[in-house]
DNA sequence: TAATCATTACACCGACCAGTGCAATATGGT
DNA sequence: ACCATATTGCACTGGTCGGTGTAATGATTA
């Protein structure tokens, strides 16, 4: 198989065939667990040879930490970057708040074999080393948790909000907003219908409002 | 083997083996996940032959659904015990709900086998049966927290607390407390420090009451 | 004692799976 | 054309597992 042509760029680097399995890794882990993915189900989907897998990666655990750990910083780089497009310049505090939380529950929906693949983490937390654990905590949801205070820093700076701890402020407002929505979809794994999911996060942040909007 | 007497209770109802069979289970399936948990290890552990798990049910799967029910019923059941000696009687706000939030998160690390399987219920939800999953949320999680609301609806009758909507306020009470620390630890996977467990109760409860205590 | 029924040990089937070895093939650089 | 390397197909091993069939054992009840 594979008769094709391959017209360009295969031989440099080690990408194509290695992204084409660790794209197909993250669906496979993600959709049917870490134990129930089989290494001939993520090559099958990766179009891809079972012992081409063996050749980048040393077994399935290291297949797996590598996903789990690009996954974890693709999501944390698309977080950052709504952080800036929407709490960079305050124009209504609310609304700006409300836009950056529908967009940061939205990029769940976005990246949805990353987050069921997050569950499959969840589940397997005791099995997983604890170094590289720590380290995917680190790089994914506690580096996009975290990122949140700074930006509450400075508006708090300019006058539009009172508080003592940014990092806190931060945590109440993940908690009240995509927290919320997480725990009831499990991560995007059942449906909400966009409604309620606007409804959560709207509340979320009125209440986060009510904690720390400046009394003036 | 099992030579010994057995001198009561045997031959009735069902119960001893059964009971045997789904502790066991309890704690196999949250210890392996889902996948992994072999029903020779339940038996083994639970004393029992492999045999008489099929002579009491169906297929893994069953026994699977049958221990998650049972688990969730025991927990919302001392749920509601911790609310009815907490949140009774009111005799400082602050402190009742402090109490109440701290033994609501010990409850995690007392069942400890339930909690682990929370976590595997989570990562095969796509793969549990939608209305199982129904059930299973409404008497366990959705039931723990709801049943929350009508304490903080009498408590601000009585004028400790000013709310609207005394649902939305349990969520709020609910996302700052337990889900706080559920999220960190894994819902007990985990280690945390009580100290620090007791840290972000006393801030979730601060801030709820920030949100919600009534102005005097 | 006899009959009933839960339980047991044990062997067994079919299926799946992680990982390996190897020879053939394809590909890109020179 | 030649070489180094990446990839492939495929068979194979050793192991695990869900579930079943069966004959024997033990206890309970009448």
């Amino acid at each position: 198989m594979t008769t094709g042509a391959m017209t360009v760029s295969s031989r440099r680097g080690m990408p194509e065939k290695r992204r084409a399995i660790t794209r197909s890794a993250r669906a496979v882990f993600g959709r049917e667990g870490y134990a129930r993915a089989s290494v001939d189900t993520i090559a099958l989907e990766a179009g891809v040879s079972k012992r081409t897998i063996y050749n980048h990666f040393a077994d399935k655990e290291q297949l797996f930490q590598t996903v789990a750990l690009e996954g974890a910083e693709q999501v944390t780089e698309a977080v950052g970057e709504l952080l800036e497009r929407h709490l960079r310049k305050i124009v209504d505090l609310r609304e700006d708040l409300i836009a950056f939380g529908l967009e940061r529950v939205a990029a769940v929906a976005e990246f949805p074999d990353h987050f069921a693949l997050v569950r499959t983490i969840e589940a397997e937390v005791t099995r997983i080393p604890p170094i590289v654990l720590e380290v995917w905590k680190d790089v994914g949801p506690l580096s996009s948790h975290k990122k949140l205070a700074p930006y509450l820093r400075e508006i708090a700076d300019r006058g539009l909000l009172v508080l003592d701890d940014a990092e806190r402020a931060a945590n109440h407002f993940n908690l009240l907003t995509i927290t919320d929505v997480n725990q009831r979809t499990f991560y995007g794994a059942l449906p909400l219908p966009e409604a309620e999911a606007a409804e959560i996060v709207v509340d979320g942040v009125d209440a986060f409002l009510r904690l720390y909007r400046a009394q003036d």
